[in-house]
Order: C-alpha cells, then sequence, then structure tokens
DNA sequence: CGCTTTTATGAAAACATTTGCAATACTATT
DNA sequence: AATAGTATTGCAAATGTTTTCATAAAAGCG
C-alpha cells in the first residue's frame, strides 16, 4: 500500500522501496562512487519500479546548477536566427544543458521582461542576439552576475562577452565589392535599424566606404524593408517603377537580396547584366538560387557553437570574465554580381 | 550589515528590509489583493532595492506549476519547423509560460532521453513534432501523466492529443492535381521515412493515388532526398544526366521542389511547359520564387498557435483529455505546373 | 462601549532534495 | 586480537518558497 500513484514517486518512496534512505539515494545520483554497487543496483531497480524521475527544481534550490541556459533572440522564424539557434542548443546540450528559450519580436523592453522571467527561472547562464539592449537589462545581468554571451556581433569594447562577426566588416565588404566593380549608380535596401545593432552596423560599413569614395546615394534609392523576400520584392519593384534605374542594389541581408532578385526576374532586368546584387549572411539557399546570390559569408553555424562553448565555459568558471571572440566574414562570389558594363 | 551581496537576496531578506515577515512578500506575489497597498508599496520599493528576483525552482516544488513547457523538435533548422515553433512559441508565452526547448536530430532514441529531462525540470506540458514515438516515449508520457500535445499531424487515432494537418490527404491532393493535369510519368522525391511519419504519410498518400490510377513510378524516379535545397537539386541533376525524362515531380516538401526547380533552371529545362513540379507545404519563400512553387499548403502558424491554446488548456484543467484538432491543407495553385502538353 | 466581522499579518509546517557529520561495519595491519 | 583505517550508510539541517492556521488590529453595529 506503500505505493503511491505512479508518476508521483519522490525519492523517499525510491529510498523506502530499496530500504535504504532517502540520502543514499541522492547519492546514487549525484556521487555515484560513494555507494556500494550492490546498493546502487537495488536503487536503479526501485527507481525504474516506480518510474521515478528526480527533481531538478528541488535540486536547483540547493544552489546547484539549473541545468538549463536561457536564450533571448527577436524571432526564431527567421532562417539565420534558425541555424545560429540550432547550433548553439546543439553545443549546449552537448555539455548537458537544456535550453530556456523566449523571443521578443524586437521590442527591447520585452526582452528586459523576458530576461527577468529566466532568471527566475534560475538560468544557469544567458545568451542572447546582439549587443544592443536596454540599460535596465545591462544592469540586471552585472547585478546578478549572471554568465552571459552575446550572439552574433563582434565589439571589442563590449560590456558582455560576445561572439560573432563584425557586422560593420561586412557592410564594407559588400560595397568594397559592388564600387570595386566600378558601379556608381547603387541603391540599398537595409531593414528598419530601430533595435537591431546588426543592421545599423551593416549600413554604417557599407556608408563608410560610399562616402570614403564620394558615391552619394539619392533618397529614395535607400529603401527599408522588412526580413521577408515577398516585401524586399515588392519595395524593388516599386522603385523600378519609379523610374530610377541603379546598376547595384547593396542588401542588407539575404532575404532581401533574394527578394531583390526575384523583382528583377519579374520585371525582366537582366541579374547581372543590367543590375548588381550583393547580400549580407549567405543564408541557406543562397547558393543554390538561379543565379546564386553573391553574398558576405557570415559564419552562422560556428557563432552559435562557440558561443554555446563559451556560455557552458562560464557557467563551468567561478569567476568568469568577459571574452570576445570574432568570426571572420568573406566575400563569396557567386552570380548575381558583375562589373559595370562599359568598363 | 545584514544587506548581502546584490544579486542573492531571497525572500527573507526582502522581508526584513521592508519589515514584514516572508509570508506578507510571497502574498504580495501571488494574492496581491489580500495585502495593503501601503505594505505592497514598502514591500516594492524593498524589491526594487534589492534587486530580489523569485525563485521559480522553490514555487515549483510546492506542486506549484513551474511555468515552463516542453517541446520536443527534430530541428529547429528548418523553415517549417521554425515557423510551427515560433508561433507555438508566441502562443504559450501569451498565457505566462516559457518554453524549454530541445531537439533530437529525428532520432528517436534521443527523443526519449531529452523528454527524460524535461520531465527532470517538471515541465507543466510537453509538446513534440508528429505522432510516431517509441513506445518508450508514450508510456512515459502516460505513466507521468503529463499533458501533451503532437504538433504537425492529425489522426483521428491518435494515443495523444494532435492539432496538425492529414500528411496523407496532403500527399493525395498533390498527387491528384499531376495526375488530373494528365501527367502519366512521374516521379516522386520524397526524404527518409525512417522515423518521420509526417513523410511517410505524405508518400502514402500520394501512392495510394498513384496506385489508384494504375500509374507506376519506375524504381529510378523514386528519388530520397534530405531536407536540403542543394541534395534535392542535385538528386534531380543525376536523375535527368541518367536520361529519365518524366513530365512531372512530385516533391514530398517545398525545400525538395524549390532544390528540383532549380536543377530545372540549371538543365535549362522549362518548368512547367516541360517539367511540371509540386510540393506539398508551402513554406515562406514558395511564392516569391520564379516561377511561383504550386505546392498544397499546410497551415503551419494555425497549427502552431492553435497547440499553444491546447496544450495551455490541458495544463489548466485538471482533468486533461485527448482532444484532437484537424487543420485543413489546401491546393495553392502557382506556376509550376500545368496540364501535359497535347491534352 | 462591548460584540462580531473583516482585514492584515506572522509563525510554522510542508515541499523534494542535498550534504555535513556521525555512526556503523568491514578490512588491513601489527 | 586490538588498532587504525576505510567504505558505506543514515540522521538531521538546510535550501527558498507557499500555505494553513492562528492572532491581532481595525471596522461595523446596535
Amino acid at each position: 500500500m506503500s505505493l503511491k500513484q505512479s508518476g508521483k514517486a519522490d525519492i523517499v518512496d525510491v529510498a523506502r522501496a530499496a530500504k535504504v534512505s532517502a540520502s543514499t539515494v541522492s547519492r546514487c545520483f549525484n556521487h555515484p562512487e560513494l555507494v556500494n554497487p550492490a546498493t546502487r543496483k537495488k536503487i536503479d531497480r526501485a527507481i525504474a519500479r516506480l518510474g521515478y524521475i528526480r527533481n531538478r527544481a528541488a535540486q536547483a534550490m540547493h544552489g546547484k546548477r539549473s541545468g538549463t541556459i536561457g536564450l533571448i533572440v527577436p524571432t526564431i522564424n527567421h532562417a539565420i536566427f534558425a541555424e545560429v539557434v540550432q547550433s548553439f542548443s546543439d553545443s549546449v546540450e552537448e555539455a548537458g544543458f537544456t535550453i530556456l528559450m523566449t523571443s521578443h519580436g524586437y521590442d527591447l523592453d520585452r526582452e528586459y521582461d523576458v530576461l527577468r522571467k529566466l532568471l527566475e527561472h534560475r538560468v544557469d547562464g544567458i545568451a542572447l542576439i546582439g549587443l544592443e539592449h536596454s540599460e535596465k537589462t545591462y544592469t540586471l545581468i552585472a547585478q546578478q552576475d549572471v554568465p552571459c554571451v552575446a550572439i552574433w556581433n563582434h565589439d571589442a569594447a563590449s560590456r558582455v562577452s560576445c561572439v560573432g562577426a563584425e557586422n560593420f566588416a561586412a557592410g564594407r565588404m559588400a560595397a568594397e565589392h559592388i564600387l570595386g566593380l566600378g558601379h556608381r549608380e547603387v541603391g540599398m535596401i537595409f531593414p528598419q535599424t530601430a533595435g537591431n545593432d546588426r543592421a545599423q552596423d551593416r549600413l554604417d560599413g557599407a556608408w563608410s566606404v560610399l562616402d570614403e569614395q564620394g558615391i552619394t546615394v539619392p533618397e529614395a534609392w535607400r529603401l527599408e524593408s522588412p526580413y521577408s523576400v515577398a516585401m524586399a520584392k515588392a519595395a524593388v519593384e516599386e522603385l523600378w517603377r519609379s523610374g530610377a534605374r541603379p546598376t547595384a542594389l547593396i542588401c542588407g541581408n539575404d532575404v532581401i537580396a533574394q527578394g531583390a532578385v526575384y523583382a528583377a526576374l519579374k520585371l525582366g532586368v537582366r541579374v547581372p547584366e543590367d543590375l548588381s546584387i550583393v547580400g549580407i549572411g549567405n543564408f541557406k539557399g543562397s547558393l543554390e538560387m538561379e543565379p546564386a546570390l553573391t553574398t558576405v559569408h557570415i559564419p552562422a553555424q560556428d557563432i552559435g557553437r562557440i558561443a554555446g562553448e563559451e556560455i557552458v565555459k562560464s557557467v563551468a568558471s567561478d569567476a568568469p570574465e568577459i571574452t570576445r571572440v570574432r568570426c571572420d566574414v568573406e566575400l563569396v562570389l557567386r552570380a548575381t554580381t558583375r562589373a559595370i558594363a562599359g568598363r
């Protein structure tokens, strides 16, 4: 009769069933080398029989690790985040952690709220995307001093550890490539930059090159488009119909660039003969599309994996320090750009 | 100094700082209407001053909800899962839950392991993808009787609640469309079906139509391709080079279909004039690509959202019962299919 | 002004586990 | 056989919170 309802067994039920004390059962999980193999076998049998599953919540109360890493992303519904999230997740799971994930839809106030929630769950570490966060967010992280890594951006002066690429350099690289091909009439399509330092940095990088070479871009050729193939496609079509005829388009990311390519296909504009298009990101699909997209490669998988390793390292260490890892970007020449005619 | 190190405050520190008892502070969080507004204000100030963050682990020990929902996916690195995960996540966060997410890479044994881990964290509910799971997995869920919802597939005889489309119907729909256009020489490209009931059901659905109409597909025209545009593209190229000349291709999902379209573009095969291609899924990007992909729409967003609502409902109820929601699939006619010439 | 309700608070038990310490039982050594 | 280790186990305290119950203060009422 001491057998409780299934699915409700706790450690003392197991202890009773195995005729040992609760301490021994606990030790059996946490320091198996301290318990007699014979006893261990008895306990294992009892555990299996009762279907006992230990309670991490109760463990976490003892100042032990909770075994979770909090991950805060703007959204997972973007190819690029999915990729980085997956490799980050694999990386921390490897070390036995589970991911507690939330998203905030590019709202920095909501980011603060979800961070608090993650801390309520006593995550052992926090990973977030980018380095632009509200002051409250940074303060909270510092005050709770929970290990933290920012994924996606690199900045030598970051307030927390970071693993990422220099988006500024990526922006420069895209612009340099286009100008190097002789283009002077260039359009730009970038996502909204508020609350998105990745996009902002890329844009700044591109501008810096344009400025250096004395290229000006008419106001009407600076497009803003959300992260959506359809919207970018529409934006470019609109631009064309307005009579604009740039010879090249610098796109803030590959999704936008894909939209631009499709718009050109639809408008009968030949890529790259009439219009060169360069993206940033090198997303899955950019290689396979026809024509294959020229883009600046950002090593999302490496970034996710390394970020995972870093956070695990910080969690394990008792005096974690800020580390910064820079992953290099690289221009990938494919079929959507070419030197301007007559050059 | 009774002021502890920052970031370490617990409920009794707050109580001390506010000159009340711990019980009152606790009540302040859980039943604010029971505490005097003036006291509440004092407590709020103390909380802010000490940077106190409540400990869900300790709450969870009281048989209270942990406030987390476990989500087990094969991988997030696929457009389609990213979409469903995002809407599921939004949906449960709306109700105040946080997602504890793990992936298993299509390995059903690993799925069981991560399920156990999720249960150790005392998730309030479990969501998993598809209805094909190991016996151990089903047993564990039943034994622990934790609310559970299977996302993505619908089956009237499912052992757990489910929200999804009938993949069998989707497969039939794709095949019916192709045969309805007069095609008799058809190839099929599907992902591996082991451990992937979604793909298996679609394939079975397509076969059932083919069989009914007495169409046979040569062994060499039944391709298997992973979920990758590049691999599918290569597979179709290979098929073509081997001399095969089907007039239509039924693809197990849109990613494969995209690969097929790109392969055709590359090979100079005109779509849809020489080759009709139909996908399943209607992923983001399928509409915008040129030519736009004809496909069977599976409402991923609705599925994710509804699944979220269902799991929240089950968690709230104390006698949850199995519910099954079927989301209808729908053929979306676009530009990659047409009636066979001479018809 | 005494009596009954109502409102606000605190004390202590409970939750499921870990761990330091002490006790017991073996084993090896002389 | 006595001694000193060593291996194994149990007891009890501790962890941070919620909740039940009890108490005190305030308010309503005739």
